[in-house]
DNA sequence: TTCGATGCAAAGCGTTTGCATACTG
DNA sequence: CAGTATGCAAACGCTTTGCATCGAA
């Protein structure tokens, strides 16, 4: 049986004795609907809405939490900024980046995983999680 | 034929009509001779060593430069530093990262990429690099 | 002699932290 | 009530930029 994200959350706060607040199930909940990867700012401008008194502080701390919690998954772009994801079902999807507009789509394939094991496991490597990035064109962008 | 990086150096340089100086064969010399990639500290401690007078803007001012040449890449890791890395004859590999100890190693599979391409026709995006990171357990870390 | 490159120091920018206050349990 | 979470502002660390000087062509 499924679990919410926002019950995930309080069980794992119950767990460490920690709080719930209402800023930490609101930044979970735009996760949720956001249903792909946020920067720090757009996380930040979205919680405004709802919570007009939220400070960066509170989205970087509930960042780590959430991540600690594995219900968010950090990843980082070629920009050097941190966005962070929802984990839900569709866990490990890659991403294509187009270099000219910056389109960022997503992907998944199971060929290519059961490849990164074979050639990990070849080295002694256990693999636990990866990250794909493709640059390049995306179909707009070269004509 | 080919050119040695420092070569194909002086030859971008000479195109675009910029100037060729000690500093950028020897932060170029760096990238080779270290077969992996540097960080901007790593890379400023090497460079130091023989021009001790180097500051960290040239550091990143060569940085740019080298990567717009081609000669040299950019890779970033999860602690947010910003790594380059010589682009010789191994150019696309891709990394291991140990999440216990750190150790970072490099390999190589043409059948992922391949199937990177495929993947990436079928949405109609033409890939023109890619970075692939597996994070896990190396042989040694999980006993 | 010209104009790009350098080095220094200061500014920028995203992220983190200290601290007093607000709120959960 | 006790102790965690928040919001603000200041601190931080890496990177970039302004500017006077240096040096390649």
């Amino acid at each position: 049986m499924q679990k919410s994200a926002v019950e995930q959350l309080s069980g794992y706060l119950a767990d460490k004795g920690l709080r719930s607040t209402s800023q930490r199930d609101t930044i979970l909940k735009m996760f949720v609907e956001a249903e792909r990867h946020l920067g720090a700012d757009e996380l930040y401008a979205r919680v405004k809405k709802i919570q007009p008194g939220i400070g960066y502080a509170t989205i970087y701390r509930t960042f780590k939490l959430l991540a600690e919690a594995v219900l968010v998954e950090e990843r980082r772009f070629e920009d050097g900024l941190t966005c962070f994801e929802y984990k839900g079902t569709n866990a490990n999807h890659d991403h294509m980046i187009c270099t000219r507009c910056g389109a960022i789509m997503e992907f998944e394939n199971a060929r290519i995983e059961a490849l990164q094991h074979d050639v990990a496991r070849k080295k002694g490597f256990r693999v636990r999680s990866h990250k794909l990035k493709l640059y390049g064109l995306c179909a707009a962008c070269h004509q």
